[in-house]
RNA sequence: AGGCACGUAGCUCAGUGGGAGAGCACUUCCCUGACACGGAAGGGGUCGGCGGUUCAAUCCCGCCCGUGCCUACCA
C-alpha cells in the first residue's frame, strides 16, 4: 500500500514516524562481522548535562551526511555515539540541586554524593541524546557510551598506569590555575584570558637605610603580602646601586631583597617589580633563580591566609581595597592608572583563577607529542581544511605538560595509594589494600580524580571495548574520520592523537575535518549567558529537520563563522517543499506506471529525457567528489539548482506534452525517465534530506527490494548513456526558449498571448535541432505559429533576439510598443557593444596574442565573431524599428 | 606582542590566473490543471586601498586600512 502525499510537505506528519521506524528495525546498527570496507566516526560526546546548541546541531548534520552516504555507498557504518561525564559542570549541577534543598556536598559525603550524581544522570541526564535523534542522527544507538561506564573507566585506569609505570606520570608541587569558587586546578586550557579594565597600582617600597623609595607597579597589589623580592634589570643604572640591598615591605614589614633579573622590562613602569613567587608564574620562575621564599597568602577560597597578617579572612578582592586604602593613608600610593589586561578565567564558572601552589598529578606529553606531530606530518593523519595543521604543530611544538588532576568528586578517582607509613606511592590497576613497598595496609586512595578530557582523549577506542581486544576495534579502529569545531582541537583531537598513538600504535583517525563555529552577530560564541542563541529544536519544529540539516550542510563551507539567518532557513524549506510538489506532481502521472527492468538504452529516448539524464549524471559526480572533500555547501548547492532549476523548472516542463498527450509509448518512456531521475535523485539527497527523502521514495510506485532508502545504493554511475549531440541540440532549443520569453517578458506581451515566431538558422543542422525540438517551443514559449528555415523571410515588422546560431525573429504585428522594443532593443546592443569592445581591444594587444595559449585565444576570437554578428544581427532590427516610428 | 583568518550585489555568503556567482531582498508581469513555501522576465558589484609579478589579477606577492579569532609571562 502505497502512501499518498499529502498536499503541503508537513515535517512533523513523518519525522517522528520515520526516525522511530528506523531505530526499531536497526537500519543505524553496524556490524562488526560485516565484509564490507569499515567507514566509522566517533561523535565528539557532548556534556551529559548539555543541550543541543547550533555547534552540536551543525557538528552532528555533517557527520550524519557522510554516515548516510558512506552507508549507501557500501560501506559497513559505524558512528559511535555517547556522552562524557563533564566533571566540574556536572558536579555543579547536583551541588545546585542539593543547595535549593539546603544542603551542600560535604555534609553527604563523598560517596553518598557520586551516588546523587549518577541518579541525576539516570533521571535528567544526556538530554541531548533525544535531541540529536530529532535531527536524524543515524549513529549506532544501541553502543551509546558514557565516558564514566565500567568500561571506559576501566580504559582509564589502564591509560593513567601504564603511563605511570612507563615515567610518563609524575607529582609535582607548582604553581598551577586554581579556580577558588570550583575548588579544583584547572589545566592552562581550561582558562579562558579575558581583556578586562582594571587598574595599574603603582606602590612606594622604602629602601632600607635609606629615604629612597622605590616605586613597583601591580595589577594585584593585594598579593604584595606575599612579595619576597623586588626585581630590577641588571643593566638599570637607575637602581644598580640598590641590588643587593633591601626594601622593607609595607604593612608586613618584611625585610625583602632587591634582586637583579634580566626579565625586568626597563622600560614598563618604573622599572622595578616586586616578586610573588607564590602567585604568579613569572615570579614563581624567578623565586626559583634566586632562591626566594614562597609565600602563600591565600586559601582555596581565595581568603587571605594566616600568612597575611592582620588582613588573615579577607576575600582577596576586600584585601585588595584594604591595602590600597592603607598604602594611601601611609602616603605609599604613588599613583594609579587605568590599565587594561587579560585576566584568567575558569571556564566552567568565569570566576577569575588564582595562580596557586599545590601538588598535582602530570603528564609528561613532550614524547607523545612527537608522535603525534609525525603523524600529521606524514600524512597518517590528514587535517582539513590543511590550515588548521599550522595550528595544530603549534600547539604540539609548544605543548606543557598536562595537569591531569582536579580537586572534586565526580570523575575517574585517581588509581593511587598513598602509605601513611612509609610516604610511598601505590599506583595499581586493582584497588590496592597494601603498600607495595613495606605493605602497610595504612593506605588510603588519592582524592583527586582526572581532568575529563583525559577519559576523552581515550574515546575512539575505549567506546570500542578496549582494553579487551574486541572485534568492534578490529573492524572499526582506525576510525575514518573525525568531525569537529576548531574549538578543541587542543583540548580534544591532539590528545587523542597522543592517546591513541601509544596506547594503539595507530592514529584514532584518517582525516579531521575541522568545521565553521556557530557564532553571534558579534563574532562571539552563541551563549545562554549572552542571550544570543537560537534554539535548534525551535528551528526544528518551524522548519522541519530537513530544511534545517540542507541549511546547515549548505553552510559548513564558510571560514570561522557561522551567522544563522531565519530567512535563509526559511528559503530551503521552500526547497523541501518544492521538491515534495515536483514528487506529487511525478506521482500523479505514474499513476498507471510500474517501474520494470527496462535499459533507457532500449527506449526511443526525447531530446529532453536525454538532457536530464544527463544533467542528472553530472550533478551526480559532482555530489560525489564534493563529499569526498568534504565540500558540503558545493553539494548542497549542486543539487539545489539541479533539483530546482533543471528537474522542476525544465525537465518537468518539458515532459507535459508527453504525460498529458496521446501517444502512450512516448507517454510511458517519459514516465520511465521521470521516476527514474527522481528515484535517484532522491537517493542523492538523502543524506542531506533523510526525513522527506525516504516518504517519498516509499510513496513511488514498485518494489526496490530494500526497507528503507538508506539501503539503497548512492548513485555512482549515470542512468544511462546520452547522446552528446542530442543534448547540444536539446541546449540550443532551451536558449531560444528563454530568447522568445525574454522578448515576451520586456515588451510585456502577456503571458497568455500566443505569438508567432520566426527562427532563421544559421545552418542546416541548427535548423535540424530546431525543427526536432519544435514542440517544445510551441509549448514553453507560448508560440502558436513557429516557422523554422535557413535563410528564411524576414517578417517586415519584428522584434528580434539572437540565440547562439539562430535568429528569433517575433513579428510586431502580434505586439503592441515599438517604442519598448526600440528600448530593448538599445539595451541588447549596448551588452553586447561591451562585449566587442572588451574582446577587440584584448586580441588586439600584440602580447596577449603572442603569450596567451592557443586555447584562450581560439575562444576568444570566437567569441569576438560571435558578438559582432549578434551586434551587427541587432543593429540592422533597430534600423529598422526607427523607420517605423 | 606573535599567529591565523576575513573584507565580493541592499543583506548572508560561495568562488576562480583568462569575459563576476547563489539564496534572500528589490522591479515588472502572471493565482497556466505539482507547487503563490509558486512561475516567467529583469535591475544591481572599479570583488577594502595602494603598489608589484604576468600577455592576462577579484584570485599570486608586498605594504596599508578595517574586522574577528587563537596563542602569549609585560608587572
Amino acid at each position: 500500500m502505497k502512501p499518498e502525499l499529502f498536499k503541503d510537505y508537513e515535517p512533523a506528519k513523518i519525522e517522528e514516524k520515520w526516525f522511530a521506524t528506523w531505530e526499531q528495525r536497526g537500519d543505524f546498527h553496524a556490524n562488526e562481522q560485516s565484509t564490507k570496507p569499515h567507514y566509522s566516526i566517533v561523535i565528539p560526546p557532548p556534556n551529559v548535562t548539555g543541550v543541543l546548541h547550533m555547534g552540536h546541531a551543525l557538528n552532528n548534520t555533517l557527520q550524519d551526511i557522510l554516515c548516510r552516504w558512506k552507508r549507501m555507498s557500501g560501506y559497513e557504518v559505524l558512528w559511535m555515539p555517547g556522552t562524557d561525564h563533564a566533571g566540574i559542570a556536572t558536579q555543579n549541577v547536583v551541588e545546585k540541586q542539593l543547595a535549593t534543598e539546603g544542603k551542600d556536598r560535604h555534609e553527604l559525603g563523598r560517596e553518598a554524593f557520586v551516588e546523587r550524581v549518577w541518579k541525576w544522570r539516570e533521571e535528567s541526564g544526556g538530554q541531548i541524546i533525544n535531541q540529536l535523534k530529532r535531527l536524524g542522527a543515524s549513529c549506532d544507538w544501541e553502543r551509546e557510551r558514557f565516558t564514566m561506564d565500567e568500561g571506559l573507566s576501566e580504559a582509564v585506569r589502564e591509560v593513567f598506569v601504564t603511563l605511570y609505570e612507563d615515567g610518563l606520570i609524575y607529582r609535582d608541587n607548582r604553581l598551577i590555575n586554581w579556580c577558588p569558587r570550583c575548588h579544583t586546578a584547572l589545566s592552562d586550557l581550561e582558562v579562558e584570558h579575558d581583556d578586562k579594565q582594571g587598574s595599574l597600582w603603582h606602590l612606594r617600597y622604602p629602601v632600607k637605610d635609606s629615604d629612597r623609595y622605590l616605586v613597583v607597579a601591580t595589577t594585584r597589589p593585594e598579593t604584595m603580602l606575599g612579595d619576597s623580592a623586588v626585581a630590577v634589570h641588571p643593566e638599570d643604572e637607575r637602581y644598580s646601586e640598590l641590588i643587593g640591598k633591601t626594601v622593607l615591605l609595607p604593612l608586613v614589614n618584611r625585610e625583602i631583597p632587591i634582586v637583579a633579573d634580566e626579565y625586568v622590562d626597563k622600560e614598563f613602569g618604573s622599572g622595578a617589580v616586586k616578586i610573588t613567587p607564590a602567585h604568579d608564574f613569572n615570579d614563581f620562575e624567578i623565586g626559583k633563580r634566586h632562591d626566594l621564599e614562597f609565600i602563600n597568602i591565600l586559601d582555596e577560597s581565595g581568603f587571605i591566609n594566616e600568612n597575611g597578617g592582620s588582613y588573615v579572612g579577607l576575600e582577596r578582592n576586600a584585601a585588595r581595597a584594604k591595602i590600597v586604602a592603607d598604602f594611601t593613608e601611609l602616603g605609599l600610593l604613588e599613583k594609579i592608572d587605568a590599565y587594561t589586561n587579560a585576566v584568567g578565567e575558569c571556564y566552567r564558572c568565569k570566576t577569575i583563577v588564582e595562580p596557586y601552589m599545590s601538588k598535582q598529578w602530570y603528564v609528561a606529553v613532550k614524547s607523545l607529542a612527537a608522535e603525534a606531530i609525525k603523524a600529521v606530518d606524514t600524512g597518517e593523519t590528514k587535517i582539513i581544511p590543511q590550515q588548521w595543521e599550522k595550528t595544530y604543530y603549534e600547539w604540539m611544538n609548544n605543548i606543557q605538560d598536562w595537569c591531569v588532576s582536579r580537586q572534586i568528586w565526580w570523575g575517574h578517582r585517581i588509581p593511587a595509594w598513598f602509605c601513611d607509613d612509609c610516604g610511598e606511592i601505590t599506583v595499581s590497576r586493582d584497588n590496592v589494600a597494601a603498600c607495595h613497598k613495606c605493605n602497610s595496609s595504612n593506605v588510603r586512595q588519592e582524592t583527586d580524580v582526572l581532568d575529563p578530557w583525559f577519559s576523552s582523549a581515550l574515546w575512539p577506542f575505549s567506546t570500542m571495548g578496549w582494553p579487551e581486544k574486541t572485534q568492534a576495534l578490529e573492524k572499526f579502529y582506525p576510525t575514518s574520520c573525525l568531525v569537529t569545531g576548531f574549538d578543541i582541537l587542543f583540548f580534544w583531537v591532539a590528545r587523542m592523537m597522543m592517546m591513541g598513538l601509544k596506547f594503539r600504535g595507530e592514529v584514532p583517525f584518517k582525516e579531521v575535518y575541522i568545521h565553521a563555529l556557530v557564532r553571534d552577530e558579534n563574532g562571539h560564541k552563541m551563549s545562554k549567558s549572552k542571550g544570543n542563541v537560537i534554539d535548534p529544536l525551535v528551528i526544528v519544529d518551524q522548519y522541519g529537520a530537513d530544511a534545517f540539516r540542507y541549511t546547515l550542510c549548505a553552510f559548513a563551507a564558510m571560514g570561522r563563522d557561522i551567522k544563522l539567518s531565519t530567512e535563509r532557513i526559511g528559503g530551503y524549506r521552500n526547497f523541501v517543499n518544492k521538491l515534495w510538489n515536483a514528487s506529487r506532481f511525478a506521482l500523479m502521472n505514474l499513476k498507471d506506471f510500474e517501474p520494470a527492468q527496462v535499459e533507457l538504452t532500449d527506449l526511443p529516448l526525447s531530446p529532453a529525457d536525454q538532457w536530464i539524464l544527463h544533467r542528472f549524471t553530472y550533478a551526480m559526480e559532482e555530489v560525489n567528489q564534493s563529499l569526498t572533500k568534504y565540500k558540503f555547501n558545493d553539494a548542497a548547492s549542486i543539487l539545489y539548482s539541479f533539483t530546482w532549476h533543471e528537474f522542476c523548472d525544465w525537465y518537468i516542463e518539458l515532459s507535459k506534452d508527453n504525460l498529458y498527450g496521446d501517444d502512450a509509448e512516448a507517454r510511458k518512456v517519459t514516465q520511465t525517465v521521470l521516476y527514474q531521475v527522481l528515484e535517484g535523485l532522491l537517493r542523492l539527497l538523502h543524506p542531506i534530506l533523510p526525513f522527506v527523502t525516504e516518504e517519498i521514495w516509499h510513496a513511488l510506485p514498485g518494489d526496490r527490494g530494500v526497507d528503507s532508502i538508506m539501503q539503497a545504493s548512492y548513485p555512482t554511475n549515470a542512468i544511462t548513456v546520452t547522446d552528446t549531440a542530442v543534448v547540444e541540440d536539446m541546449e540550443r532549443v532551451m536558449e531560444v526558449i528563454r530568447a522568445i520569453r525574454n522578448v515576451r517578458g520586456e515588451l510585456e506581451v502577456p503571458p497568455g498571448k500566443k505569438i508567432k515566431v520566426v527562427l532563421d538558422c544559421k545552418s542546416a543542422d541548427v535548423e535540424q535541432a530546431m525543427n526536432v525540438g519544435k514542440q517544445y517551443i510551441h509549448t514553453l514559449a507560448r508560440v502558436e505559429e513557429l516557422e523554422v528555415g535557413v535563410s528564411v523571410e524576414h517578417p517586415a515588422q519584428a522584434s528580434t533576439q539572437v540565440a547562439g546560431d539562430v535568429e528569433v525573429l517575433i513579428p510586431l504585428a502580434d505586439l503592441i510598443n515599438v517604442a519598448e522594443e526600440e528600448a530593448r532593443l538599445g539595451k541588447e546592443i549596448d551588452k553586447v557593444q561591451k562585449d566587442v569592445t572588451f574582446f577587440t581591444k584584448k586580441l588586439s594587444n600584440e602580447k596577449f596574442v603572442a603569450n596567451a595559449p592557443p586555447q584562450v585565444l581560439e575562444k576568444d576570437r570566437a567569441k569576438l565573431g560571435a558578438a559582432e554578428e549578434k551586434l551587427e544581427i541587432l543593429e540592422q532590427s533597430l534600423k529598422k524599428i526607427l523607420t517605423m516610428k
